[in-house]
DNA sequence: TTAATTGCAAACGGTTTGCATGGGC
DNA sequence: GCCCATGCAAACCGTTTGCAATTAA
């Protein structure tokens, strides 16, 4: 494969490589935060300070179509991106965030034995509903140790 | 008790007994859809014509705040709101999600099953990430049998 | 009486859009 | 050269805030 997976995936939908695309995915590929669009935003400025926020949000939302990255909502009024790690292996991990300081905490604890259960109540979800379930998300929302002390 | 159980409630947090509020709780009493701040405005415009929206959002936010109202986002980019059947039986439901048409379906299916995971999960998360667990949402997200067929 | 509650208008913050310019292939 | 991609400014939309007037108890 001549190009890393992101970039042939890029191609394939008929997208063009430009910079700022690349910058958002090495910034984005670097981190293990939950980032919003400002946040990346910032950070691609430090890269290449002419990146537009407005572009930002046009390749994430580009990138969430092509199944790169995925968009949470956490309830705070703004999005936050995650790249999706491997495409082809469904990785996956589920969230615990703090309702005081908004830390997001990723687990995969006990995945299996939840993603078990899950597909397994996907199933019988979609046959009785007659939904096609697409994804899902499981939150936690509590203190984190450094909130309960204050 | 003198009081229904939500203005007994009100009472004991200091708080006053206003048109506005009756309003709203009826609303969400007699509904079983997953109402945004909008579409609790306009029903109340119905009722009560000189209710502004504010109002709503303020009503609303007690409510979540008092216990009686839980707040929902589906990463619409608006939040829906809930009422709480029974605040002390913690009585609760998950929710499957369309894509498309953003219908919002309860279910309570293998909800005991899930509930014993999820709490063993919960109490093994708070162990090692030393979260207080206050709650939880579980979403699946797929397409309804309509937005299938188109 | 009097502090809590309300409606209005304006502000706010995240996100999207219109449009003329710029850049990849 | 042809489009797609971009930056900018302005619009947008859900929500919040300041404030003066009103209202429940």
């Amino acid at each position: 494969m001549r190009y890393p997976w992101w970039q042939h995936r890029l191609y394939k939908a008929g997208y063009r490589l430009t910079n700022p695309r690349q910058v958002v995915i090495n910034i984005l590929k670097n981190t293990d935060k939950h980032l919003s669009a400002e946040d990346i935003y910032v950070d691609s400025l430090k890269i290449n300070s002419s990146i537009g926020l407005t572009t930002v949000y046009r390749t994430l939302d580009l990138f969430q179509q092509i199944g790169i990255v995925q968009k949470f909502d956490f309830g705070e009024g703004k999005a936050r991106y995650e790249l999706i790690k491997n495409p082809i292996k469904k990785e996956h991990h589920h969230h615990i965030i703090c309702v005081k300081c908004k830390e997001i905490v990723d687990y995969t604890d006990f995945l299996n034995e939840e993603l078990e259960l899950i597909n397994k109540t996907e199933k019988a979800l979609s046959e009785k509903y007659q939904f096609k379930i697409l994804h899902h998300t499981v939150h936690f929302y509590g203190m984190c140790s450094k909130c309960q002390a204050t």
